[in-house]
DNA sequence: CTGAAAGCGCTTACAG
DNA sequence: CTGAAAGCGCTTACAG
């Protein structure tokens, strides 16, 4: 640890601290015990050190462990134990900030379960999705949350054969297990908001037709009109990406093929930021002549110029509760899918001014 | 890979396929020649196949490999080369896109070279910094990238002790090699923005104090406005967070203290969307009362009812050069430190409606 | 052209 | 209470 002021043993010095951290053995032969007995000692519970060593030894190794900074070689540990503490997170683009909270979320808890997380983008791309995967399995990781799950479980039924236990977020699929927000319930609370507010012309930015959250929002939310005998016409529910320029482009399509309806509804907060340039591109002023609720309450909605109304999913709680969830199924627990439950935020762009 | 149809049987084979992976040594085995020239073969550049084995063994060999899926297992790997192919990295937060971008950047330019990433949020805590940056030592990475550098470079000269190969991104910090966006020129092409359009009144939400890109875009702006002999006075540039919510505080001060400039220049876009929100809150129309410029070019910025005028960072390349730097620096090579040009991009916000 | 050995750093029954 | 051995799956000189 001393640095020595002679150039050359400086440099052996610095290339012996980067070269070997402290190994078991050399802890062992420091204290000249057997390095199995190193071993031992380091791994056992507080309360089973009896066993593994005399109490002279375990405090004898615990401090040289402690002021040597002994760290155990991970990638040893792996191969000897066959288990890698390595968990792989798939989303379809960490840059999106739904994908990358839900992702804070998983890896926080797994770093709570000595765990730690791969994550990588799909892109939504079905080839991509297969090719991470697999690049997953080849990094050894002891399990998979996938974010990007399309509602086809075509793709889930092949990764079940590989014998790795994975659970879903974000995005459900019916046989798998999930931890997801209520999203029927999400777009049932979107439509009673607009109902009590006197809207009955309304329109769906339904997102992609691949992802559960798209089609649970947009089916919650005409379900609950239908009920209130209101059919929502399909000229009225348009596909869009899930970003703000996808929201602009679905609602530009809107504003084209008519007169524009009194409210709408994008299933996610940045296609609602399309939304309402779209909006304004075309003179309307949301909130006042159209009505727009989105969908997630992301930090932003409540900061825009027209703050927007939304229906808040719990992104971050999705992850930990996912993370905890494969937790389970890894141990061999049996696990249920759960519903996280939304909640309306209501603010100008749909009050208006 | 068949299914038999016994249901005693089928929980077998999948346990199994799930619990062994394909060795060197059941290649071997198969093909009744020693482990080694397995993966000298299997190690070879094709050119040098020749010296490996024979062109039959060779061929016989990487169809089976081939067949049964064979992937080094990447713990036994590293074990035995001391190179774990992981690359750690650290950001302040994730879910901030411009982030989240840079690191897309970095795990792109990984996979082409071979490496996985383990990225960790650091939300800017030097306490985190400390000991994420140990937890990725203990992974065994063979190099980092920081994406939150405290422009006081004292942690970094802890981590040169460590021996372990580092390159900065985003942040800048003298002495260090990193790759980020000239972000002086960046503050310099918003101060000429300005100027041409005749504002002389301006003010700037400035960002965190230790970090280089709010430091340098503020001080290139203001040294810009030097030069055409106005200054701008300290009282109209203020720290914030780089999020619309630390803009949207930021600008409210700024409004509170007295009659609005004519300009403001918010070193990043979140905090501008946060200043377009105050503008609003004040009764200022943004591009019109006030001119509004930001920095990133986030895909937001385009889409917003007020198109964000902005300066473009190349935060991707940033991300895939910051890499490429840290893999020169990992093969010994001499590296430099490099300036990503910025770009500005003109919208309503400035040049209003 | 190919085999055999040693060893990376750890864990885990098994002895004693 | 502690030691000794075996072995996880790989790579790398070294022989022959």
């Amino acid at each position: 640890m001393s640095i020595t002021h002679m150039s050359g043993r400086i440099i052996t010095e610095v290339d012996t601290e980067k070269r070997s951290p402290v190994t078991l053995r050399m802890l062992a032969e420091q204290l000249n015990v057997h390095v199995s007995t190193v071993s031992r000692v380091l791994h056992a519970a507080p309360d089973e050190q009896l066993r593994a060593a005399s109490e002279a030894t375990v405090k004898r190794i615990k401090e040289l462990a402690d002021e040597l900074g002994y760290r155990p070689n991970p990638h040893a540990t792996s191969l000897r134990t066959r288990r890698s503490n390595l968990v792989g997170v798939l989303v379809p683009r960490l840059s999106d900030l739904v994908l990358a909270t839900i992702y804070e979320g998983i890896d926080e808890a797994a770093a709570e379960h000595g765990l730690s997380t791969f994550v990588t983008n799909t892109l939504d791309v079905p080839e991509s999705q297969r090719s991470r995967t697999e690049m997953m399995l080849g990094r050894r990781v002891d399990g998979i949350v996938f974010g990007d799950s399309y509602i086809d479980g075509t793709f889930l039924d092949w990764v079940t054969g590989k014998g790795v236990p994975f659970v879903l977020v974000n995005r459900r699929v019916p046989g798998h297990p999930s931890v997801t927000c209520d999203d029927r319930l999400g777009g049932r609370l979107a439509a009673e908001h607009l109902l009590e507010l006197g809207h009955t012309d309304v329109a769906v930015i339904a997102g992609e037709p691949y992802a559960s959250t798209g089609i649970d929002r947009t089916g919650g939310f005409i379900d609950r009109y239908a009920q209130a005998g209101i059919t929502v016409r399909s000229n009225r529910v348009l596909q869009s990406h899930f970003d703000a320029h996808g929201g602009r482009a679905a609602t530009e399509q809107l504003l084209t093929q008519g007169p524009p309806p009194s409210a709408i509804f994008a299933v996610n907060d940045f296609a609602a930021i399309g939304t309402l340039g779209a909006l304004r591109d075309h003179g309307l002023r949301a909130g006042n002549d159209v009505a727009v609720i989105g969908y997630n309450d992301t930090p932003l909605a409540a900061e825009l110029p027209v703050p927007l109304t939304t229906i808040r999913s719990p992104m971050h709680d999705m992850g930990r509760g996912g993370l905890t969830l494969l937790v389970q199924l890894m141990r061999g627990e049996p696990v249920e899918s759960r519903l996280l439950p939304p909640q309306l935020i209501a603010r100008t762009s749909t009050t208006g001014v």
